[in-house]
RNA sequence: GCCCUCGUAGUUCAAUGGAUAGAACAAGUGCCUCCUAAGCAUUAGAUGCAGGUUCGAUUCCUGCCGAGGGCACCA
């Protein structure tokens, strides 16, 4: 489909030379209405002003000259209504395709984008104050969904965690601890202000009790380290559980103690971007177009995020990324120009470094949206949601709805689904086709060699070879547009293609070609699936 | 008050500025002596409001209304 696709392109181009036409950013894409055709451009409604003429007398002139240009595979060339030129590709091209996608298995659908290149997605990088909860879940999910996208387009991507273990939440996380520690040993409870409440903080005290013993002073840094040591093996728990796995866990210590913080600090003077006023330090974020300036270190000599942060991005920039990913939630929103703006004034190019930003995830229960907050202990963890749904459901769901779209998650619907579950479509199409393969292997004849591409030609198997043959676009849109529901939209269509042809073209038959052809067509549906299965980090089910 | 994201069918969501706005769930009606009915077929049903740009707007711009999130010496 690419190949033919850039060859009109070029065909057009060369015609609009040849016609002293004007060249416009024209496009080549699949009409709303199949009827007209597989491809379509636009090119001469956008001629319409410049040369003063009706579309479809420009669109007349373009395909008699496109007729210089014949095409073994486009069949037909037509003009319709505003002015649209179509293209109909011979269903030789896309039965042809069906080689290429069972030569390539695996790897069909790859892009090359990438090669040769590095990538490094941020995500997740929730401080270690409390279990993971559904909000972190999205995150989870996107971040390693795009990992996998940018690595079917060959980038070389590392999965990266960024946390902090020394702040003030930190702090008041281990005065929690420490408050239910001293409960157990039957004191009086003094949770801190702004304290901690969930019911975890009681089995970190425990588990302290049962490995110190009542030894422990007020103070005593045992309750951070413990704390911190629990709370992130289950946070790395909980994320293997979901099949993330990551490759770097980034320290906002570590730069305050290599010096890059200093470093930064002198470099932002020496350009005349921060100055001290009240006894804190500010950066002039109003030169950036913003309302007013920001502290950068408060008075108590605490540096705010933004310091750290911008460091760390510098020492991301360092490592020679070719692209740069940060996944952050919607109340990051205002807070990444900021170190975008730092680091172009220090002169570093930032065009590679893309800012997803995610809108935030409302559970329901019952109806009712639920108040969730971790200070509180009133949450739903990822690992309960996890349990609840399965793996599949919760990657799905995170990623079934744009990014930059608002997600309900409805507890009920979830736990209840099974059956309608849009998962499950996608799945038992898979299932349904492993079937027919399994039967397929006891015919008494090989079902692998020998078949007649040219018997595929039922309404439903041309329209489920034309989609299989632009997966490897969807993937790339994908990554053009950072956008995972891509892929699930493609799948869903997909599926139901799939389907369709099931009910109406039986596979195995007496009719040994026949059957040999659409063994290959289900074969090669199968690679697909699951192609787009390991892109969404689902799984493939032989049977359901 | 200012900034960001979103307003599409009863509900949850699609639609790289294009042609007749698509699904799913919910509602109605059909289809298993036939490779898995977790499926297929079929009937109803929608672009928040008002302007603007364009040959053409769900998409871009302005205003209003509504939802969520930001506007801290919190991260």
């Amino acid at each position: 489909m690419l190949t033919i696709k850039s060859s009109i392109y070029l065909s057009i181009k060369k015609v609009l030379n040849n016609l002293s036409f004007p060249v416009k950013d024209f496009s080549i894409i699949p009409p709303k209405i199949p009827e007209f055709g597989d491809l379509s451009s636009n090119i001469a409604l956008l001629l319409a002003k410049d040369l003063n003429k009706s579309p479809m007398d420009i669109g007349q002139i373009i395909i008699k000259e496109l007729n210089n240009y014949p095409n073994d595979y486009i069949v037909d060339i037509s003009l319709t209504k505003p002015g649209f030129i179509n293209f109909k590709i011979d269903n030789q091209f896309f039965q042809n395709q069906l080689l290429e996608i069972l030569e390539k298995n695996d790897n069909y659908g790859k892009g090359i984008i990438g090669e040769g290149k590095k990538a490094n997605v941020e995500f997740v990088s929730a401080n270690p104050t409390g279990p993971l909860t559904v909000g972190h879940g999205r995150n989870a999910i996107i971040g390693d969904t795009i990992s996998n996208i940018l690595e079917w387009q060959g980038f070389d991507v590392v999965r990266e965690y960024y946390f902090n273990d020394a702040g003030r939440q930190m702090r008041i996380l281990a005065k929690s601890v420490e408050a239910r520690y001293f409960e157990l040993l039957g004191q009086n409870l003094q949770l801190p202000e702004d304290g901690y409440q969930g019911d975890y903080i009681i089995d970190i005290a425990q588990s302290l009790l049962n490995e110190k013993g009542s030894e422990l002073k007020p103070g005593s840094k045992w309750f951070q380290s413990k704390s911190e040591e629990i709370i992130f093996h289950d946070i790395k728990e909980s994320l293997l559980k979901l099949g993330i796995n990551f490759d770097e866990f980034v320290n906002e210590k570590t730069f305050y103690d290599n010096g890059d913080i200093d470093q930064l600090i002198s470099d932002l003077k020496e350009k005349d971007l921060i100055y001290e006023k009240e006894n804190a330090v500010w950066f002039k974020t109003s030169s950036f177009g913003d309302a007013k300036d920001r502290v950068y270190i408060k008075s108590s000599g605490e540096p705010t995020y933004r310091v750290p942060d911008t460091a760390y991005h510098r020492y991301k920039i360092k490592r020679g990324y070719d692209l740069i990913i940060d996944v952050f939630g919607a109340d990051h929103a205002d807070a990444y120009p900021d170190v975008i703006n730092a680091l172009n004034a220090l002169g570093h190019k930032t065009n590679h470094i893309k800012v997803l930003i995610y809108q935030f995830v409302t559970l329901l229960r019952s109806g009712k949206k639920i108040k969730m907050s971790t200070r509180k202990g009133d949450f739903v963890t990822l690992d309960k949601l996890v349990s609840e749904v399965g793996v599949d459901i919760v990657r799905y769901f995170f990623i079934m709805r744009s990014v930059n779209s608002h997600l309900d998650f409805d507890l009920d619907l979830a736990t209840e689904y099974s059956d309608k579950n849009p998962v499950y479509y996608l799945q038992y199409a898979h299932a349904r086709l492993c079937n027919i393969l399994a039967r397929g292997n006891n015919l008494e004849y090989d079902i692998t060699t020998g078949f007649n591409l040219k018997l595929l030609k039922h309404e439903n198997e041309i329209l489920l070879l034309k989609y299989m043959s632009i997966f490897p676009e969807y993937a790339e849109n994908a990554y053009l547009n950072l956008e995972p529901q891509i892929i699930t939209n493609f799948l869903q269509e997909f599926s139901a293609r799939f389907h369709k042809f099931y009910n109406n073209c039986r596979v195995i038959t007496d009719d040994v070609e026949l059957t040999k052809a659409r063994i290959a067509l289900v074969r090669a549906s199968k690679i697909v699936l699951k192609n787009g299965f390991r892109i969404l980090g689902i799984s493939a089910p032989e049977r359901m």
